[in-house]
RNA sequence: GCCUCCAUCGUCUAGGGGACCAGGACGCAACCCUUUCAAGGUUAAAACGUGAGUUCGAAUCUCACUGGAGGUGCCA
């Protein structure tokens, strides 16, 4: 059904109040897809009309933030198309307009109300139980009158009429008829004492104007969906395709993620801040994939996506109502497995910051050599430093404690250093190939595991006990550093042997 | 409080009346592979919130309840 959907035109609208989260770029990549996969428009308009809660480089972060996973539209702030201006706050006189006619029709009226008043009115409703809700008091001033305490310069606000009696259905794409009791539906104010329209009245007018053909934003559009539906009515427009998407829930799947929760996150290597995962070390295409199938899947085992696969298979019609809770565990599983899907070097070019970030001096040739045999051992960029760092480091400080291995004494340790020493000073060079099978042979001769010859070594020439590869490693450090490591390792051992006596 | 939405393993989900004693994935456990750590492979444990109803038959439809979430701003 939907490999035959025409082309939309489709937005994200975000107010710039405050960082891009989880929930918007899945909500801003939701619109990407259905825009691309029909060949349609992605618009990105900025609802900044609230100039009290607007944040300096908020905008711009959020362009940054959607640039990173990969997402791009065809017309914004930094885009001119011909449905423009993309920011709100240069589209006031565009709501005026509308909001006029909507008092000419009827459908709206001026309100003189002040905050006071309407403060006592909230009180006393609340007092009585009533749910909260505008008295009706201005509603039938006529629009002469109201004219005239304009003229007189008194303060009004712009409330849209709603019905008081029968209910609004409304069809969402996922969730079927949602339908309300219209007198739970408020005179919502959709133009402001300074003038400025409210997001009830502006989103419609631009959704209308700029030609949006389905609307997919949060759940908590769902309330005022109904309002939404009488102010399109009124205007006599075509009503866009609703598409609601759930909520994110916090790891527990108790409750969305709170301030306080989601700033102590960032110690846990964590955020739901979309600008924070690139540092975190996590990769572009796995946060995408991550984000895509938490509320929308494919079919019953099909998991890694890649933004192509996500363009070509995304349809409306696999949405998911329910709220999800957030799961960063299995963030770090998709990272991992996108890391693994990275040619060489993409991935080199990728961790190389990483290692500067850590005070490494990575060169490109000894980069492009380590980044195979860590590529499957590493969850987030940001452990490419911490396992492959001593690559880049001048010595290497073992413990001899580690080089003791499980079962031998450091006697035989120092003897499994020495004759290791032998046996690889003798060859050209030491490597998988060559080095390998001597080494085998040796661990043959001594009668012992491999795993505690090896465990000497790696210890001795990687100063860890966990490392990749040996014998990759070795070839990469090279063998005049390798037999020089192995000899103080030796000398350690022995030190420690007399000491013990 | 009131209004609305949602409800399958711990989590993300497949499922849209018989194909389901419910499938996949993460995580967890065991085993295999193995020079460490990973990766990979195999296996295991793990769910249809409760109660009615419709039907020959319900995870799938209806209702109630319960639970969860969202809204209730001259924010978006």
């Amino acid at each position: 059904m939907t490999n035959e959907m025409k082309p939309v035109r489709v937005r994200f609208a975000p107010s710039p109040t405050g960082r891009l989260h989880l929930g918007g770029g899945r909500t801003a990549l939701y619109n990407y897809l259905l825009a691309k996969k029909t060949g349609g428009k992605f618009i990105l308009r900025i609802e900044d009309t609230d100039r009290k809660r607007y944040i300096e480089n908020a905008e711009q972060e959020l362009m940054d933030g959607l640039h990173w996973l990969g997402i791009d539209w065809d017309e914004g702030p930094d885009k001119p198309g011909e449905f423009g201006p993309y920011r709100q706050s240069e589209r006031k006189e565009i709501y005026l307009k509308y909001a006029e006619q909507l008092i000419k029709q009827g459908d709206a009226f001026y309100c003189f109300c002040t905050p006071e008043r309407l403060h006592r009115m909230k009180e006393e409703q609340e007092k009585r139980k009533e749910f909260p809700h505008y008295d009706g008091h201005c509603r039938d001033i006529s629009l002469e009158d109201a004219r005239k305490r304009i003229a007189a310069g008194e303060p009004y606000v712009i409330r849209f009429k709603t019905p008081k009696g029968g209910v609004t259905t409304v069809h969402d794409a996922i969730r079927g008829e949602i339908t309300v009791e219209n007198r739970t539906i408020d005179d919502y104010i959709i133009v402001k004492s300074d003038g400025w329209a409210l997001y009830h009245l502006a989103a419609m007018v631009d959704d209308h104007l700029m030609g949006i053909t389905h609307v997919i934003r949060g759940s908590e559009w769902i309330p005022t969906l109904p309002l939404h539906h009488m102010i399109i009515q009124a205007f006599g427009w075509e009503e866009p395709v609703w598409i609601h998407l759930s909520v994110f829930l916090k790891p527990s799947g108790k409750g969305k993620m709170s301030k306080r929760e989601s700033a102590d996150l960032i110690k846990d290597g964590y955020s739901i801040f979309l600008t924070d995962f690139k540092d975190l070390g996590y990769l572009p295409e796995a946060v995408t994939n991550w984000i895509a199938l938490m509320g929308w899947s494919y079919d019953d085992h099909t998991e890694f996506f890649t933004m192509e696969d996500l363009i070509k298979d995304f349809s409306i019609d696999h949405l998911n109502p329910s709220p999800a809770a957030i799961n960063f565990t299995k963030l770090d599983y998709f990272n991992g497995v996108h890391i693994r899907a990275l040619p060489v070097e993409d991935l080199a070019h990728r961790i190389k910051p990483f290692f500067e970030a850590k005070g490494y001096h990575p060169d490109d040739e000894t980069l492009l050599k380590i980044t195979p045999i860590i590529q499957e051992r590493i969850v987030t960029l940001d452990d490419a430093p911490e396992i492959a760092g001593f690559f880049f480091e001048d010595h290497v400080t073992p413990q001899t404690e580690d080089l003791i291995q499980k079962g031998l004494t450091a006697e035989k340790c120092a003897e499994i250093a020495e004759k290791s020493y032998q046996v690889l000073a003798d060859l050209p060079e030491i490597s998988p190939r060559i080095g390998e099978p001597e080494m085998r042979a040796l661990v043959e001769e001594l009668g012992l595991k491999p795993a505690q010859v090896f465990g000497v070594l790696r210890v001795a020439v990687t100063g860890r006990k966990v490392s990749p590869p040996l014998f990759e490693s070795m070839e990469i450090i090279g063998k005049d550093i390798v037999l020089e490591r192995i000899k103080t390792a030796a000398k350690m051992l022995r030190e420690y042997q007399s000491r013990n006596n």
